[in-house]
DNA sequence: CTTTTAATGTAATATCGTAACAGTTTAACT
DNA sequence: AGTTAAACTGTTACGATATTACATTAAAAG
C-alpha cells in the first residue's frame, strides 16, 4: 500500500492492500470505542469490516446482505444502527449524493472531509483540504451563517481511470 | 425585497417577497426555453412556481402534493420528470442532505453554487463563492481528479435564526 | 400530411430509511 | 453476588423516496 499519510488527498490506488486497511480501521475502533467506554459489538465489527473491504461505497442494503450470520437476513435497522454508531464515531462517512457509505480514510484527524467520487470506477477518496474547509467557514460567516457541517462530494473521472480511457 | 445581487451570498431574508422572486424565475426559464427550443409545459411551469414560492426546501411528493390540477392526484413520476427538466436547465437545485429540492437564487450566471441550510428555519441561501470552487477545482486536479461536478452543502444556523435565538 | 421526436398517463415496483416495542445483555452500584 | 439502569438486539410493520416499463398523445420536422 502506498504512503498516504502525507499527502492532503487520499485516492485509493487500484493495486492498494485492502486487508491493511481493515486491520487498522478495526484497530482504530477497538481502540476509540475503549477511550469513550463504548462497545464494539458484533453487528458493529461486521458492519465496519464490510465498508472498510471497499473503497466503493456501499448502500445500507448491500451491507446488509452481506451480514448473514446464521444464514439469516437481518433487518434493515440492524445495519443502519450499527453505522449510526460508526459515523459517530468517525469512521464510517456517509455520501449523500449516493445513499451510501464508506470508510474513513483519516480516522482521528479531526478533518472535515471532501469526497471525490469517481463515477467511472465508483472509487471514492478523500480530500482532506484544510484550505477549502476554512474558505467555505470563512465565506458563511461573512454572510452571518454559523457553520455547523460541511458536505462536500466533488463528482468526476480519477487518474487511473482517465489513463485507461 | 433587499438587493442580493451585488453579494457573493445570498440567504432570503424573512420580510422579502417572494412573488417577484417567482415571477423572475418563471421569465428566466420561458427565455431559456426558447433560447433552447425547449417546451416550457404545464407540468414544467407549475413544479417551478410550486419551488420558486419558497426559500425552503421541498421534497418531491411536497411538490407533488400541490400539484393536483383536475382534483386528481398525479404520480410521483410526473414530479420527478419536471424536476430533472427544470434541474438540467439550471432553475433549480437538489439538495442531496435533505433529498429536497430549491430554486435556483442565480439564473444564467453559470455558477457552482455552494448551499447554505439552515436547521432551524429550514431556509436555504446560495453561497456564490468561485473561491470555494476555485479551491475544489485546484486541489483535486492535483490529485489528478477530474472534476464534473461539484456538490457542497453547508448546514447550520442562519443570521436571523441566531438573533432571535 | 406523415414521420419522428418529445411529452404524458398509468400502474407497478424498487430502493432507502424509521417507528415502535418487547426482550436481552452489559455495566454500575450497592 | 443481587439489583437497577442503561445500552443493545430482535422483530414487525410501515413510511418516504425514486424508477421502470409501456401504451398513448401531442408537437416539430420533413
Amino acid at each position: 500500500m502506498e504512503d498516504m499519510e502525507a499527502l492532503p488527498v487520499r485516492f485509493p490506488s487500484r493495486q492498494h492492500n485492502h486487508s491493511s486497511c481493515v486491520n487498522k480501521l478495526l484497530g482504530d475502533a477497538e481502540e476509540e470505542c475503549r477511550r469513550q467506554k463504548l462497545r464494539f459489538t458484533e453487528h458493529r465489527r461486521k458492519v465496519l469490516e464490510i465498508i472498510a473491504s471497499s473503497h466503493k461505497p456501499l448502500g445500507a442494503y448491500d451491507i446488509l446482505e452481506q451480514m448473514n450470520f446464521s444464514g439469516r437476513r437481518q433487518a434493515p435497522v440492524v445495519a443502519y444502527r450499527a453505522l449510526d454508531f460508526l459515523i459517530n464515531l468517525g469512521l464510517v462517512h456517509r455520501l449523500n449524493s449516493l445513499n451510501a457509505f464508506v470508510a474513513c480514510m483519516a480516522v482521528g484527524e479531526d478533518h472535515t472531509a471532501q469526497f471525490l467520487i469517481c463515477r467511472q470506477c465508483k472509487n471514492v477518496g478523500e480530500l482532506n483540504s484544510n484550505c477549502v474547509s476554512e474558505r467555505i467557514e470563512k465565506d458563511a460567516v461573512e454572510a452571518g451563517f454559523q457553520v455547523d457541517q460541511q458536505l462536500v462530494e466533488i463528482i468526476g473521472i480519477c487518474y487511473e481511470c482517465a489513463e485507461s480511457g
